[in-house]
DNA sequence: TTTCTGTCTTTTATCTACAATAGACAGATT
DNA sequence: AATCTGTCTATTGTAGATAAAAGACAGAAA
């Protein structure tokens, strides 16, 4: 198999619920904007369709024959793409399971167990090296450093050195700029979740990504951005693992970030940033208290 | 070919090199210390100067029966790295040829220019993006983001923010602290290169590439440590492309250096501060100099 | 006992091939 | 005139194969 038609699933899945709404689908470049493909994807995604009876297609005209039933959709474990895949074992098997840190890895082996070639395998590597958790021999193996207290020290402080410039730019933001609404949904979301926070509490993981990466998106510094990568991906599969607490600690955040942006909104540099120290400072507890 | 010989090329000529010094070889794992290769290059190298009549060979003799010649050592060409090649043709083109920013990256068409195949320009290009300067449209090309004006203030804001912390922790580094040490090499190469700045003005890159990850390197911070790799590259190309006033230009850098040098070395961390200041403000200035 | 060599196995670096996907262009349709 | 479809081409993502390089182990030499 060359290539995984996981783009394909994904549209076709997703084209599938646009089609539940309607009697007629639209053209196909309009299609492929939606869906976020290529025209050649859509046209395969209607010859299905096509092919299932599910639509009548003849050139502009896309008619809706019967209702998507449940077994029309592909299986959910099919539309992941590969490097998705590749990337939850790995994170699993390094943050959950007892990986040592000087343990090696080894890419062929990995390959195997993931059920992939090794191209694949090795390429996620690589990109997976920019975050500090592992490191190449040239010629060898990679070197798994490990999740360990250094790591979450050195993470940390950069992140707050990043977080604290960038609240430091939020709060001299000209009046119009977007940031300000999407602060408002945000900060609506926090309050809605608090509300009901025994049922919700586990939206807080999303929800804390989004409100970060916002702040840090006002440094309009790519460094300071992609940095917040690192950050996210650590504090997603944290959360996954230590889940002691959880609704405790995720109330707390909340609470927190709503004086922090009321801190943002008053426009008071040195307000914001004791606000966004206080907070930080308790993320970057609970971050340390979950490593042995 | 599915893998070059380059590390055999290349350590077989720096062995050569020790061969023209004494009448026998040490032992196989001694030599694989030494040139930082396994045993299996090691004999490789070992079998190929028996082969020349270079050495007798026998078990653990392995007395030199004759000088090297010139024309007994590879070709350079032959024994830089792939990685390297890529790396020096697509900085080439990007930074030197005119690339506009938004221009598209084509895997096949770099690979063919180059001559290599389309996984190592993949993989080049995968490590290459954490330095900010591409980006890439899934299922679909690379963007080049170009070496523009605000890439550089992106990062030298990063930078800035990193040097300073890291010369503040150097200045409290305790005084048996390696670091000093290599300060004061450091220092004395300074000193060399400006009682000699006509002739030797040209060495002043290298230098100021040590100098600074030795700064950097007093964080103990790995991202802080990595990042100064996008630092150091761009510096670098940025050299080799851009040498009017170079002379003048280093002339003051090394002064600059001198007296950050001797901040550190006072151990106050107002004055680290001040003269990492002006020093980052110069390097900022010369940078964006040569941008149009 | 320690270190070295001969031999063998495993793993990486790289190339090639091919299906999935993107994208270009001309003619058809509104 | 603008947008859409049919068709074709080019490029990417991934697997599989192979030479180079690393590394393991037992027996030989010091």
């Amino acid at each position: 198999m060359a290539k995984q038609n996981t783009v394909f699933k994904d549209a076709y899945n997703r084209c599938l619920k646009l089609l539940a709404d309607t009697s007629s689908l639209p053209s196909e470049p309009e299609l492929g904007q939606v869906l976020g493909v290529s025209r050649t994807t859509v046209r395969a995604i209607l010859s299905r369709f096509e092919e299932l009876q599910l639509i009548a297609w003849d050139k502009r005209k896309k008619n809706v024959l019967r209702q998507p039933r449940p077994d029309d959709y592909f299986p959910t474990e099919e539309t992941d793409s590969l490097a998705d895949i590749i990337e939850r074992s790995f994170m699993r098997r390094i943050l959950a399971g007892g990986a040592e840190p000087g343990m090696q890895i080894n890419e062929l082996e990995l390959a195997r167990e993931i059920g992939t070639g090794t191209t694949s395998v090795r390429e996620f590597l690589i990109r997976f090296s920019r975050f500090g958790l592992i490191e190449k021999r040239p010629n060898s193996h990679w070197v798994l450093k490990g999740f360990t207290r250094e790591f979450a020290l050195e993470l940390t402080e950069v992140r707050e050195m990043f977080e604290l410039r960038s609240a430091a730019r939020f709060v001299s933001l000209p009046d119009d700029h977007p940031a300000w609404e999407e602060l408002t949904k945000i900060e609506a979301l926090h309050r809605a979740i608090l509300a009901d926070i025994d049922k919700r509490y586990r939206e807080f993981s999303e929800l804390d990504e989004q409100f970060h990466l916002l702040v840090h998106k006002a440094s309009s510094n790519r460094f300071i951005v992609d940095f917040y990568d690192i950050i996210a991906i650590v504090f997603h599969y944290h959360y996954q693992w230590n889940k002691t607490n959880a609704r405790q600690r995720n109330a707390r955040a909340l609470e927190e970030h709503l004086a922090y942006i009321e801190a943002l909104r008053s426009h008071d540099p040195a307000k914001a940033e004791q606000a966004c120290r206080r907070h930080l400072q308790s993320a970057r507890e609970t971050l340390l208290q979950s490593i042995p």
